[in-house]
DNA sequence: GATGAATGAGGCTTCATTCAT
DNA sequence: CATGAATGAAGCCTCATTCAT
């Protein structure tokens, strides 16, 4: 609680603002994920977040900016740095696509992050607002990603004629079934899925469909 | 609770008193999926039920036993079928999966019943003792399932020999996807997914993986 | 506080719906007048109704509602019924002045009524609604009643030719005086004003000012 | 903000050291008149001022304290001038009457002072200290100074007998009825009451009462 | 002196649950 | 059986007050 404040007697280099926001919004990412927005009690969120209740009012409007905020912060980042990988990469698109998948699980699948997608899929009747948000700014230009990724296969002729769209849509299902998995019922079953295996097997389900008989090893 | 077993003891068909403990779980299963447990009030519950808030306490004990039977009530039926089916079935393998990936659609998929996964994903942190009985009553069963289903399919020489366990996870994850999406974001966006085709893209997916390329048409 | 309860147990005449309303308003005004708007809490108001603090939201949508509620419905029954009296009364108009400022002091100015005056001074800035509708349903129809009283005893030769308007203000202020007083200042000096010797004073210089030197004893 | 330091960095008699109580007590007594006294924020009084929150506290022990600053300040000045005003006059009493009614309207009555008799009215009940000072300090002081007048106009032959006691208190109520209005529901309706007439009004009808149908013009 | 970030007590409001009728 | 008025625990939010800088 105070440890931070001494932290910063010491010298030089400065801690600045503390970041008070992120440590909140960090402390609720967890909270919301665990317990549902309803679920989560403010009290709790100041607590994990070693700030007092008022504390987290001087940063965000009420619980639902509170909310607002968790899920665009969580998002932003991550997003727009693997649209980048994929407009520039040139080369094997199987390969990038396997990367990417396996990227996906080590940098968001495995860490708390995962617990966004829970978290909008629970609350989008209840918060329109962060439906459409995430609508377009995350499940549009993630579709739209891959789909692009998906036809400079088709146009390099390494992929099969594929229907962009549902491909996009069938790469995305079993990773997202990973990540609901983590933050829902794996809690009470943890070993009964493996993420490495199913990735591997869904990408040589993929392999079979991009890539046609021809190319199988 | 034990009031539905006295109701049945008299004659064959009668269903006579109303049938409230169904009128009020099917109330709270459109409430729950749409509001979330904590979003639901017992009150709405009631109205839409057509019946008195305390009615509600008349047939569940509270609002967690109420929570409970609905999710327990939603699977019930349309579990013990679907696994009848495929221990019955005798005959093309990868025509079964088909089928029942296309009936899942009508059945449960396109309905309200849809509803009830995201409720469990949603709660299953608040309630162990639902995500507990999921695990033991759906998944698992639903799991099994599809695994003996591949394995029969492998062993009348139809199916390569793949990863049951993985397969069956695979397998689901896009209709998964598909319930949730009902459920949840695509509320404002309804066509953004098209699950007819979707299904039909999987099912490609799925010939190139299980029947291998000789099959393909 | 309980007695309510034990009194209806016993018989015949059945205290009806209890009022509640009519117990919390009352409750309400008398609180408001003490501490303000802001000064005065629910759960005191409830507890001085007879009833829980939950009660109180089952009448009143809120805290503002309950106080409008409070400021209308002091002000309903006196003012129609004070309306009717002048429209009707044919004679000395002077006598009916003087007879409905000695009555308006044992019927408002005495009792609790007294406090909507400062009630409404207090808040009309913070509840712009509650200024409207006293402007409307209070202030403006009291200053035509009184003009209208005023005009008439010029029509008939009574009083000399004032300005209404202006008179009608002047032979409000004293009153509305002695009923600020008994609810602020005149409780730490509850003897240093004395309102039948002021309106007896009041009514001298109106005489004065309405009727001309010739009448006065 | 800094705009005021530097304007009186220059001249002669120096105002010192900034003044900052009494531009916080201006801010206050403007914000308790508009929106009472719990409805203001000492944040709002702090912006208001041109200081931070802390630099109140610098000043006055609470807002309670900062409370009772605001009306004694708002008082002390005006009302030692007016009694030694009457204490030394020697002439016309109702000259003076009439000359001190008019210039109380122009000092008091028509600028944010004539907030203050709304603000203690509000607020007696909540700060008996305050009624207590405001009484002692205040009401008596200036029923005092016009029973005074008055009685030196008796005395003089210029008055008839009248109950001095009584006449300054009816003196006074159209005073303080229009300072209220300007401060409530004047608000709502700014011209329907012409405080310039009604005091020329309550002016003849002084003149018919105090000096008697002899002298009326 | 001055600041403004941080605190936490306190009040409004909701809603699951009870119970007299 | 059924009702719905009543309850009160619990959570969101405000804001007077403190204090390290």
């Amino acid at each position: 609680m105070t440890s931070t404040a001494k932290a910063r007697q010491e010298p030089r280099w400065e801690r600045r603002k503390d970041d008070r926001p992120e440590q909140i919004t960090a402390a609720a990412l967890d909270l919301f994920v665990e317990r549902g927005y309803a679920g989560t009690r403010l009290e709790d969120v100041a607590e994990r977040a070693g700030v007092s209740k008022g504390t987290v009012y001087l940063y965000f409007a009420n619980k639902t900016e509170l909310f607002k905020a968790v899920v665009r912060e969580g998002i932003v980042s991550p997003l727009t740095e693997a649209r980048n990988v994929i407009d520039q990469y040139r080369g094997d698109m199987f390969e990038l696509l396997c990367k990417m998948m396996r990227e996906w699980w080590l940098r968001i699948g495995a860490t708390s992050l995962s617990g966004i997608p829970k978290l909008v899929i629970s609350e989008a009747r209840n918060f329109p607002e962060i439906a459409e948000f995430y609508m377009t700014e995350v499940i549009e230009p993630a579709n739209a990603a891959i789909g692009r990724l998906i036809e400079r296969g088709i146009e390099r002729g390494e992929f099969r004629a594929v229907d962009a769209v549902q491909m996009a849509t069938l790469i995305q299902a079993p990773l997202l079934m990973l990540a609901l998995w983590r933050n829902s019922l794996g809690c009470c079953r943890p070993q009964a899925l493996d993420p490495a295996k199913l990735i591997d097997h869904h990408i040589e389900m993929l392999r079979g469909m991009l890539l046609g008989s021809a190319q199988r090893r």
